[in-house]
RNA sequence: GGAGGGAUGACCGAGUGGCCGAAGGUGCUCGCCUGCUAAGCGAGUAGGGGGUGUUAAACCUCCUCGAGGGUUCAAAUCCCUCUCCCUCCGCCA
């Protein structure tokens, strides 16, 4: 990363996600300080090496002599030490905040500005009742008894609410089993190095709930244990590509969404979801993106939800991605498209953090791997719309590739 | 929660202050030998950062023996902290 300090394309991809350029700035300045520093302090080490290598090999009239003189180098060099410590600390600290380079197909600008790729599906008008209403009506949502013991942005799923879950959940593990991924249900406690290295610390620290006692935190997605399966690993070509799905209770503060969605369950601070994630080949990454949203727009397809896909810009993109598609959904309530899935594809970003390597052709230095993930189903809001799209005269339909894992076609308002 | 034991290269395993980035073995690669197979013989075989170099080769240098810190002229080896694994006891299932 620091090695492509002299690609201007690449510093200009940085400053597209609104990175100061003074930020880019330092950094440079330190790297190149920090370099000449470590030359300057790697030969003083040698020197006293060399001294102290020289004490063993003395007879004792002079050993005492050369144990003075490499102790000299000694002090000299534990003071120039200090000082590379110093600036590496602090380039260090600079350089995590510098966000993973937009790729070049990624639109300018923020949050407004992301290019629609296609739509598919019709926007029917609004519903009856909204997801909220619906849903309380069916009794499939509860939140009076969860705001009290919970607070806001929390909620219970009951009856057959329940069952549609779990059937959404099998669904989508069943059809990325025949994709060919590894199911994994990890841990949604974590300590901090792993939120580091899967690229959400430092960045979106405020978004994470925090176990004090035991310093350790809530994953807002299962995609921080996913990354961490390689940590470290050097793995072979042939491991390549290696895809898995996780299944997890996801935990978000959703720290500045204030007034934001709070009717029904569209925001909550607990969902579980489905994850993809997939490790490959540098060169396979942006194929590897593709299918991923391929993925995702068969899912949303068999479900029957009206979609278009978003090329977010990069001003909007996270810190970690260089690329990420959303698919939003048609919100009939809302008379809008509603982000339901995410795509990203992290290139080497995290990989470099958590030291995940492909061995290299012969005589070829190991590579960092690419990895991607996006969301292959959000439960609880795919339920959201779900309720909004299969409301038929008070009575919700269950979408028919559901069936065969809920065991009933409809629930009746009661 | 209490008491011990451990963590070394792809793997096994030696190594209690300098000659250790690390014996030996296995595996792997290359070569030889053998009519195929097995066996045998010889050689090679850690990763990462920085630098010189037009790419590559090559070379220089530093770091790494679970992680971090300390002692020392010198640490895989001594001290401290942490993580993980194993055994025993307790506890809960």
């Amino acid at each position: 990363m620091r090695a492509l300090r002299d690609d201007p394309a690449i510093r200009l991809a940085i400053e597209r996600k609104r990175v100061s350029p003074e930020l880019i700035d330092e950094v440079l300045a330190l790297d190149r300080g920090h370099r000449d520093l470590q030359q300057a302090v790697e030969q003083m080490r040698a020197r006293q090496k060399a001294a102290s290598k020289a004490v063993s090999g003395a007879d004792s009239d002079d050993r005492a002599g050369l144990v003075a003189q490499a102790s000299e180098l000694k002090q000299e060099l534990q003071a120039a030490e200090v000082g590379l410590s110093e600036i590496t600390a602090r380039l260090n600290e600079l350089a995590f905040q510098i966000p993973n380079p937009a790729d070049a197909s990624v639109p300018d600008g923020g949050e407004d500005d992301g290019e629609v790729l296609r739509i598919v599906g019709d926007t029917p008008p609004p519903p009856p009742m909204d997801h909220g209403q619906f849903g309380s009506a069916l009794g499939f949502i509860e939140t009076d008894h969860a705001v009290g013991a919970s607070g806001a942005r929390f909620a219970s799923l009951m009856r057959e609410a329940v069952f549609i879950e779990f059937a959404l959940v099998q669904w989508a593990l069943q059809q990325l089993r025949d994709e060919g991924f590894v199911a994994v249900v990890p841990p949604t406690l974590v300590r901090e190095e792993a939120m580091v290295e899967a690229g959400f610390f430092p960045t979106d620290r405020n978004q994470v709930y925090a176990v004090e006692a035991d310093e350790l935190f809530l994953v807002g997605t299962s995609e921080v244990l996913l990354a961490s399966l390689h940590r470290g690993e050097r793995l072979p070509p042939s491991q390549l590509p290696a895809r898995y799905s996780g299944v997890s209770s996801c935990f978000r503060r959703e720290a500045g969404t204030y007034g934001k969605d709070t009717t029904g369950i569209f925001r909550v601070h607990q969902f579980d979801k489905v994850e993809m994630f997939s490790f490959v080949e540098p060169s396979e990454s942006d194929a590897e993106h593709e299918r991923l949203l391929s993925i995702q727009e068969k899912l949303i397809g068999l479900l029957g939800l009206p979609y278009r896909v978003v090329n977010i810009a990069a001003g909007d993109l996270g810190a970690a991605a260089a690329k990420k598609y959303d698919i939003e959904v048609w919100l009939p309530s809302e008379g809008r498209y509603r982000e339901l899935t995410s795509c990203s594809n992290y290139r080497d970003f995290s990989a470099r953090r958590l030291d995940t390597r492909v061995e290299g052709a012969k005589g070829q230095a190991n590579q960092f791997v690419h990895t991607l993930n996006g969301t292959a189903c959000a439960v609880g809001r795919t339920l959201v719309f779900c309720l909004e799209h299969y409301q038929r005269d008070g009575e919700f339909i269950v979408p028919e590739v559901l069936v065969p894992f809920t065991g009933f076609e409809s629930v009746t308002v009661r």
